[in-house]
DNA sequence: CTCAGTGCAAACGGTTTGCATTCCA
DNA sequence: TGGAATGCAAACCGTTTGCACTGAG
């Protein structure tokens, strides 16, 4: 299994989208009476920086890294509200902790898991979100969202098995 | 949130079923060298008896109202013993603490959740299947399993949330 | 006989909570 | 200025582990 690794970060592209996220976030705070501090400022900040998932961890780190104290009771309780308001998605699961993951302006996906070597591939999900609201119409469930992750053995994990 | 309920039990018919599966996980234990005990037996025999999904207090609470005086530590030892021989299979994760769902001689499903009342519905996943088989492929994945859950309203929320 | 398996209780570790302090609105 | 949010540390709770005892092979 893939060990819990440093969470890449990008800097200058995004800014943009970046932006849009923040301000988005501003707003559901707004709308929800629910105040603006530096804490949550400075996590969606970090949030947004980090490429891939993540868990509370390794946001912790990040944030101590640019010199922000945040304690760690301040992450678990707002990580709920970006998840709430779609900057954040929680994925992973199959695992005792959450893992989080950017969903703001990014198109969705789900994921192949190598049950060998822990690859994570993702796929763009357009099927798998058309045949979700078939079934969830043919059961009178109104969709919300849905994980799909399917595990496998990946293609050079196969080769190394062969060879052997 | 569904408040976790007891276990229903099945009783009268599936027993030849059940034999095969306690047959199968004595196979399994043999072949793998691994000694055959009574909290084992009493564990398997319990596990096949319980529908739907279960948690390991549940199956703790269901050994001892048969008298088995089974140790936590025990069970927690043994579930993963029932996964890997096929007769159980992890599934609702979402939730901090494992749920097992007997999968041995039954046919596959994946499940619906609703977000408002937690019930759940678990449907046929033949197409499912299909799917995650085309992907895999088009990854060069060679697929084992999968796990799919999606979230929604069911309709009796839907109605509920409607009249409101 | 021997060592894998068990029971018990203590340890683990991610997450949550209680409470005094801080600081948005 | 009042009450929401924070930081800190302790509590929680599902799961794992250490260890002496038991019993399957």
């Amino acid at each position: 299994m893939s060990a819990p690794r440093e969470p890449l970060m990008h800097t200058e592209q995004n800014d943009t989208t970046d932006q849009t996220a923040k301000a988005h976030f501003r707003d559901f705070l707004k709308h929800r009476g629910i105040r603006l501090t530096a804490p949550r400022e400075h996590i969606v900040e970090t949030v947004l920086a980090i490429e891939g998932h993540f868990e509370a961890e390794q946001l912790l780190f990040q944030l101590r890294q640019k010199g922000h104290r945040v304690a760690k009771a301040t992450i678990y309780r707002t990580l709920p509200l970006l998840v709430e308001c779609g900057i954040l998605k929680e994925v992973r699961f199959d695992v005792k902790q959450a893992h989080y993951k950017r969903s703001f302006g990014e198109q969705t996906h789900d994921q192949l898991v190598c049950a060998d070597c822990g690859r994570i591939v993702e796929f763009p999900n357009d099927d798998v979100i058309a045949l979700r609201n078939r079934i969830a119409d043919d059961h009178r469930f109104r969709p919300i969202s849905h994980r799909f992750s399917v595990s496998g053995i990946c293609w050079e994990c196969v080769e190394a098995r062969d060879v052997r």
